[in-house]
DNA sequence: ATTATATTTCAATTATTTTTGAAAGTTTAA
DNA sequence: TTAAACTTTCAAAAATAATTGAAATATAAT
């Protein structure tokens, strides 16, 4: 295969899994395009190869850099700014846990707490079932999102270490 | 908070969970309203209470089945069909774990694998880098996936065990 | 202070996904 | 076999999400 075919595939894939799991697409293609690139590129590179308005370029960007996942890089001399994107793959998987964490999870979080401890006098079958299962998924999105959170204080493979701890 | 309120927002937010992590929503919304329900419940009730269409509750509860997650349920002297969820949550972790890799993730190797194997006869830095890098990306996402299917393994509450381990 | 260069914003458009509803299909019972 | 009860399918419609592009804003050089 060649260079440029291989690239687009792999572009191409890997923003069709970033939106299976909730990332937008051009965003996930974006970091797929700068993940593979060995220099800084500005928008213009980024709007030709992946075929998008400077618009989409622009917001896609400023949300993989909200990520922390993107940063800009200036050039002394050139007016026009640079995008080059985290290549660790731990420090991603990290970033991604802790965002998606605070954005979904929490709030999810939250409503789970407030519906598994609001009802009071309901002794119907229906509602005493509902209070046992809101509070047995609220314990276990708890401590999914607690892992979460002790991977995240792993600095460098953790995933490594894990699957060592886990085959035992 | 009323009974019937709690459990409407108690199913919004799981089916806005569920589509945030690349899951449909009124599927979703169809399990978090069976997961709660101590019966068996016939279509009729689901079409009412999330006011949907008979359409869209019957490929809902195909997909759901498909994936293992809820179930059809006979009784006698009943002609129509009653679905209920798998309420057990180790359960329903396991399985949504499998089905997203074998969908997702398993898919996603294979071209990783292939584009970072691809290039053979381009010295050029960007080539190199490409290279490279997708071979990261192969690993990690291997890795990943391979940690799904460790877990997987664990019958019950491997969530818990893990959290130990990783607490030390 | 003015111009040139670059970026951001957002209303309108376009594309994609989800839902509907009625026809076709299936199953059970009489 | 026929009819009634129920389920599935799928083309069309509706709803939702993503993208564009031009005006507004920002920044740097002259």
């Amino acid at each position: 295969m060649e260079f440029s075919q291989a690239k687009n595939k792999f572009i191409q894939t890997w923003g069709a899994l970033g939106s299976q799991w909730g990332i937008y697409k051009t965003m996930a293609q974006i970091h797929a395009q700068l993940m593979v690139s060995p220099d800084a590129l500005p928008m213009e590179d980024i709007m030709e190869e992946l075929q998008i308005s400077r618009g989409n370029a622009s917001m896609n960007l400023r949300a993989l850099m909200d990520w922390g996942i993107v940063y800009k890089e200036f050039k002394t001399g050139e007016r026009k700014e640079f995008f080059i994107a985290e290549k660790d793959l731990d420090e991603l998987a990290v970033k991604i846990a802790q965002e998606r964490s605070k954005r979904e999870i929490k709030p999810a979080l939250k409503v789970l707490k407030d519906v598994s401890t609001s009802i009071k006098n309901d002794t119907s079958k229906e509602a005493k079932q509902f209070t046992a299962q809101t509070a047995k998924l609220y314990d276990f999105v708890l401590k999914a999102d607690n892992m979460i959170e002790k991977v995240t204080e792993y600095k460098d493979n953790w995933m490594a270490r894990l699957i060592m701890k886990i085959m035992k």
